[in-house]
Order: structure tokens, then C-alpha cells, then sequence
DNA sequence: CCTTGTTAGATTGTCGACAATCTGGTTGTG
DNA sequence: CACAACCAGATTGTCGACAATCTAACAAGG
């Protein structure tokens, strides 16, 4: 039969792609904490006017990886250590809830789509690529949040998300250290395989596999300091 | 000596203030959902050139309440069973979360805001007032989320808050039911001032004292009626 | 020296006009 | 009648220019 079931087209306006182009350089940390968007300056590189540029500032401060000062400008958000507790803390509680909610709806395409994503992760350790490596494990660990069934979970999840990679991002950029060659992630798809709905909530909330504890350990480091723009 | 400690003073943006006003249209229901939102119009009626508005809506896009499809139009979002069920069950996950944060904050200050939240909602249902009756309500359940000390969390919290918001608004609209006069709060209040965490998050997780089975049901009538515009 | 008033420059906020796209009706054709 | 191509109107997306506001440097006065 001629059942394709197509995807939605992609968003055809300027608006999403600066979106896409400024969440990404933020994320990977091209733009630094506290760094100001000159409007003017980075409409002229994007070839774009500053009307649609100024729709996509307004999304990302929602967001919440902007934020905004009238008549003052935009700036990338700050990172304390508080701010990476208090999302990272959230994050534990979203996820148990994920969890619960998706262990009933797990089925064979769940299982299939796990092991993808986590086969991702591992050959990201392998290649040595860090960004690669932040961004699959967030999508490996994003596929209780898209299962759960709750589209508001997700969304909710999504906006922690950008923060997570943000603060993973610049941790790695400062550390710039070899990556672990373990499979941490190795108990955390073993637990949503099994049948234990306890264990596997106990894991999300007590043993994390993305490191968080160094991460708060870092960012205690750099409180206060001043950010310089690129 | 001469020390006051001044707030930051209003954002005296237009944008800001459309912000609000639309905002306000959509919670209270003068906005259906579904409801086209013409810039035009609208930039017309307000005496404000298209583009701030069309920046502030692309803030309400981003808080969940407008939703935008390019080249077609931005929408109040349509409002279903399962969206509210979505929001209801996330609400109370994050309530737990909010009295376990809050618990060992409380202090005086906490009890006198309690009871002076209490208070108004009590006073707004003598006066047979029902919006403001699900406003105050709603600013009661929030102190818990203002006090726990965790931005990321308040912040979701009030997304959900807008969502739930409208929600009440549309059934209180569409009943337009009396009010019931008992205090249905009183036992979440008196939790609260109690020393049993586990009892009060129980509560909250059990117990609803803002009526969502009643909201549940009426929405499932409403099911893809179609909306018409004011 | 410190404070206050002024001013020039840069940046953000807002405006009105134009371009791109969608919608619905109309027309022509089989 | 069914159907596709086309066209006119309305609406959204984008642009360039102007107005409002902030910042920092400088001068004047105590």
C-alpha cells in the first residue's frame, strides 16, 4: 500500500534558523556565560535584519538560556553552581516521573530505539568526540521523557536539556580532559530493560551516570568570575 | 539610617505590557482557545506597530499558551483532555518536590504568608468572585514553589500555572456554576503547618483540593467542538 | 578629590512599507 | 460534474530607517 507516513516540512522561516544557529553556538559553548548579543553585529554576519533576529532572542530568553535587560541588551545566561543544582536536582525528580510513566508503554520499538541511542553514546567514547558524546547521552537519557506520553513532560524536560548541555559543554571546554572509555550509561539501559520499576527510578535518583558531582565541583570554581566575550 | 531596598523598577517596554495583556485575554478566557490571533487587528486596537507584538508573542508561543504555525497564523492552544491530564499529573510531581524543598525553610514568615493566602482566597469566594477566587488559589499552592529556594522549578511551575489557569477559567466560564463555599484548602494549609512532610506530600498527591476531576470530565465533553472566535 | 551636569556615541525599541506565502473562489477543460 | 490551473485578496515574514534610552567620557563646581 502506499503508506508513507510523513514527517512535519521544516519551519521554511528565517526566525527557526537563527534559533537553531544561536541555541547551538550556545550550547556548545561558543558563546560564553554573561556574553552580550550585539544585535546589530550579528544580524550583519547572518546576512539577516534585525526584525527576525530579535523574534528568535525573545524564544531563546524564554527558554531560558537568554536573558534580556530593556534597553540595556541580551545576554547569554550566567552559570552558578546553584543554578546546576537546581536544575540537575529537577532533572532527578522528571525523570522518576518519566520513568513511571513510560514503564507501561515500553515494547519492542522502545527497546530498539534504546540500544540505538545507547550504541550512539558509545561510539561517540570511541571517536573521542565530547560534544558528540554530552549531546547523544542527553538524547539517550531524553527517550523516557519522549516515551512517556506527556507532552508537557517533555517540554519541560527539553528546557532543562538545553541548560544540561550548556553547563556540560563549558565544563568540558574548560577541562578538556580524555573522556571516560567505561560504558557508564551500562546499568542505566540494563535497569529500563528489566522488570524492577523501583530499581530503575532508585538509579535516576540516587546514582547518576552523567557526572554530575564533578560538574558541580567545577562550576563552584569559576563562581564570580568574569566572563570574557569572544 | 537611610537604607531602603529598593525593587527593580517595571519594565517600561510595549512589548512588556502587550505581554501582560495578552496574557491576561488568554487566561481569563476572553481569548478562546483555538482563537486566531490577526496582527493586524490587533496591533491596531493596541495603537502599537506589529512588531513588539509579534515579539511578545512569540514569548507567549514559548510559555505554552500561543502556539504558531508559519505563514498560517499564531493560536490560542486548543485545550483537550489529555493536555489537562498532562499538565494535572506533572503538577503534582512537582508539588512533592516543592514541599520537600520547602519543608525545612519554613519559618514564621512562611506560616504568615500561608494564612494571608488563605486568607484572600477565602474572602474571594465570600465575594462569589470566581476569577479572582482561582487567581488567589492558584498563588496559594505557589508559595510552596516560591519557597523552595529552586528558580528552575518556580519557573515551571508558573508555566504550568498559565496553563492551569486557563483551564479553570474555561470551565468556570462555560458552568458558570455557583462557588463552593466551604474552605477547600483548609486541610492543605493546616498540612503544611504540620510536622508531617510524608502526610502533606500524600496530600498533594492524592488529594486535589483544586477540583480537576470536575475539570476532566467537562473538558472531555468539549473534545473537538469547534472554537468560535469572539 | 569627589560629586554633579552635560554631551556624543552606540545600542536597543519601535515604526511603516515591501516581499513571500497561504486561502478561497473562479475559470477553463475533459 | 470533476478536476486542475490560475488569480485576487488577505495575512504573515522581513526589511531598512527613525526614535528612545543607556553608557561612558568629559567639564564644571563645591
Amino acid at each position: 500500500m502506499g503508506k508513507a507516513d510523513f514527517s512535519p516540512i521544516a519551519d521554511t522561516t528565517r526566525r527557526a534558523e537563527i534559533v537553531a544557529l544561536l541555541r547551538r553556538a550556545i550550547l556548545t559553548g561558543q558563546l560564553g556565560p554573561g556574553q552580550k548579543l550585539n544585535e546589530l553585529r550579528i544580524s550583519e554576519q547572518m546576512r539577516v535584519s534585525r526584525a527576525p533576529l530579535r523574534e528568535a532572542m525573545r524564544e531563546l530568553v524564554q527558554e531560558g538560556i537568554l536573558t534580556s535587560i530593556p534597553y540595556a541588551g541580551t545576554f547569554v545566561i550566567e552559570v552558578t553552581a546553584k543554578d546546576i543544582d537546581d536544575v540537575y536536582s529537577l532533572n532527578k525528580v522528571l525523570d522518576e516521573f518519566a520513568i513511571e510513566r513510560t514503564w507501561k508503554l515500553r515494547d519492542q520499538r522502545f527497546f530498539d530505539e534504546l540500544d540505538r541511542r545507547h550504541e550512539a553514546v558509545k561510539q561517540a567514547t570511541r571517536h573521542r568526540d565530547t560534544t558528540r558524546q554530552i549531546e547523544t547521552a542527553l538524547q539517550l537519557h531524553g527517550l523516557i521523557h519522549e516515551w512517556a506520553d506527556n507532552s508537557v513532560l517533555l517540554d519541560t524536560w527539553q528546557r532543562l536539556t538545553s541548560r544540561l548541555q550548556m553547563y556540560f559543554a563549558l565544563h568540558q571546554q574548560a577541562r578538556n580532559q580524555a573522556v571516560p572509555a567505561e560504558d557508564i550509561h551500562e546499568t542505566y539501559v540494563r535497569l529500563l530493560k528489566g522488570t524492577d520499576m523501583r530499581a530503575a527510578q532508585r538509579h535516576a535518583r540516587e546514582h547518576t551516570d552523567l557526572d554530575f558531582e564533578e560538574l558541580l565541583a567545577y562550576a563552584r570554581g569559576f563562581e564570580q568570575r568574569p566572563s570574557n566575550g569572544a
